[in-house]
DNA sequence: ATTTAAAACTAAAACGATTAAGTTAAAAAT
DNA sequence: ATTTTTAACTTAATCGTTTTAGTTTTAAAT
């Protein structure tokens, strides 16, 4: 590989020039420069990217911390979304990314570690148990950090609207006449929370009572504990006449529940997702459902931990909040005009 | 950030013992390398990864192409199946994995200059036209390259078993009573190529002659394109009762089409598509189609990829073949006992 | 007691960049 | 004509490792 020193031989100047000259200094000639350029391109000149971030410590590079249930963020497809739009950003900036993960061979070092290890110039986490002692240990830090769908009081986070994704998404399952809707819910965190806690205040706003055995605490992205939990709902006395599940994805295992009993959807019960995945498109029927805008989510985290990175001594904590839409597919029946 | 010299300086040696006790050194002392070691860990030391890359040349880093139509491997199903499969298996292996693009911020490199300039000890290249100069480039370069269903005279390659997969999914067909089959496949590349053969192939050896404008030529992961291709199919006088499409995904579009069409499948007209993603699964009717066994793909990529780095001398080019299997769905009417 | 061999450690160069501080040459000010 | 300023470079240290080629110490062999 051809180094600054080759180019500085080649050019008869000392290496500082050419370093200089490669990074627009202030203090080299036009001609110099210039004649520098045009040898380090003839001789396929590459910088080191080691040997420069060992003496700037910035790597250009950006950690991804992005794990779901599944320890793999990648086949998620929210998280992928979310994910691709991140990466789209990052290199328009010109930051490659670096997974960040606990066991890297044999050794297992702790996120905050790898982060360091690899020298990223700052970490973008989603899609994980934000409770982790390893997670906190990275919030706690000295990186550069932006976060998904949760919020520290310190840190720059970006959250899709969950509050008035759930109020949207109740308000539409009212107007088509609903009033029984019970609620599968995920497992706890903040995103759920602010879905129960919107579900409860939506519906109590419209001087609906929710019944207790309405609301189940289920799991995200489990087509199979969905299937128990719907069989449940739908055991009930006073069964609801549309169920919201926790995602796109476990509703399928509701949608499987429901057919299993011999109910048709939406003739017989409605059902809704939430994220807006391309699956719930294609299913028939289309599921209605909250489509998050992960194009905007991983857009915006990726513009925020860069000005964050860029910008050390104005360290702005954000807020940035992301709506998403109600997408009304045919899942949920019309009451009104029977 | 305590270096290697913090380390020395508090142990009373030299910074050379300290790289060799951690490095497991035969020419330092028993009791050194533990109380090395010992220090090491209670004063926090992480190595410094560029330094060693510097020095060693070594990055543990594996670069990964993936570019689909659409220029983001990441939210196509297939190829992020790959992607995840790859990804835990090198991970396994103590490497980390970073994405090759051709556009950095303002500058562009091409794949090979960002490989380089990252550092990467190896590439795996896979979903992308595999005629790009850029991608021949990287074939031709000096680095370690694993291809991903494409095979090149002196690289190691993975490829799905296509010939025997569309071997396997038409001869599924054909017992089913089906000899009518049509097939829409992807654009030109060596798995289309070695998809058309195996299709033309194996009707021949079932003494079936294929009519000209039962092959159409469409584009992969395309549902609207599939949609006029599969209107043109279903205008046919002496209409198929089967159709294979590119893959499961554009297969979305040729059911809507027949559906727009007021057709029914599986009853009036059968389909087939190709990959076995999740959705595929999920759909009602339950597509027909060939499962790849991405894990496999993924896994022996990495694997292969590897072994290529940690043994320089022993270049072995070697070819491995992954094969798939025929899920059964609902979508492939059984004609025999009507 | 002396030489030889083995074990345990060190010095210093090197990897390829960046950068603070210093030097030289040319231009501007006195 | 001399001093001051500016422009255009260079020197050399530094980042944190690894590694070759010693050097010293200890043990074994003579």
């Amino acid at each position: 590989m051809v180094s600054i020193k080759d180019i500085s031989i080649r050019c008869g100047v000392s290496v500082a020039t050419v370093s200089k000259a490669l990074n627009d200094h202030s203090d080299i000639g036009q001609i110099t420069k210039e004649n520098i350029r045009k040898v380090a391109k003839e001789m396929g000149y590459l910088p080191n990217s080691f040997a420069r971030a060992l003496k700037t410590n910035r790597t250009y590079n950006l950690g991804v911390l992005f794990m779901d249930e599944a320890q793999s963020g990648l086949t998620h497809e929210y998280f992928n979304n979310v994910l691709n739009s991140f990466k789209v950003e990052a290199e328009k900036k010109g930051y490659d990314i670096t997974f960040i993960n606990k066991y890297m061979g044999q050794k297992t070092m702790s996120y905050y570690e790898h982060s360091k290890y690899r020298g990223v110039d700052g970490v973008v986490i989603a899609c994980i148990d934000f409770s982790d002692p390893d997670v906190i240990e990275l919030i706690r830090g000295d990186l550069p950090v932006v976060t998904i769908d949760h919020v520290f009081d310190n840190r720059t986070a970006i959250t899709s609207d969950n509050v008035k994704g759930m109020r949207d998404l109740i308000t539409y399952i009212y107007e088509m006449g609903h009033t029984k809707i019970a609620y599968i819910h995920g497992a706890d965190s903040s995103v759920t929370q602010n879905r129960v806690g919107s579900y409860y205040k939506t519906l109590g706003e419209l001087g609906i009572e929710v019944p207790d055995e309405y609301v189940v605490s289920g799991i995200y992205h489990d087509p199979d504990t969905t299937v128990k939990l719907t069989k449940k709902l739908l055991a009930l006395k006073d069964r609801p006449t549309c169920i919201i599940f926790p995602d796109d994805f476990s509703c399928i295992g509701g949608i499987n529940a429901i057919k299993e009993n011999g109910l048709r959807i939406p003739e017989d019960i409605s059902v809704a997702g939430y994220d807006g995945i391309l699956l719930s498109q294609v299913l028939d029927p289309k599921i209605t459902t909250l489509q998050q805008n992960t194009k905007a989510l991983g857009r915006s985290a990726a513009e925020k931990l860069i000005a964050l990175i860029e910008n050390p001594k104005a360290t702005i904590i954000e807020r940035v909040v992301v709506e998403g839409k109600v997408l009304a597919g045919n899942s949920v029946k019309n009451l009104n005009h029977k």
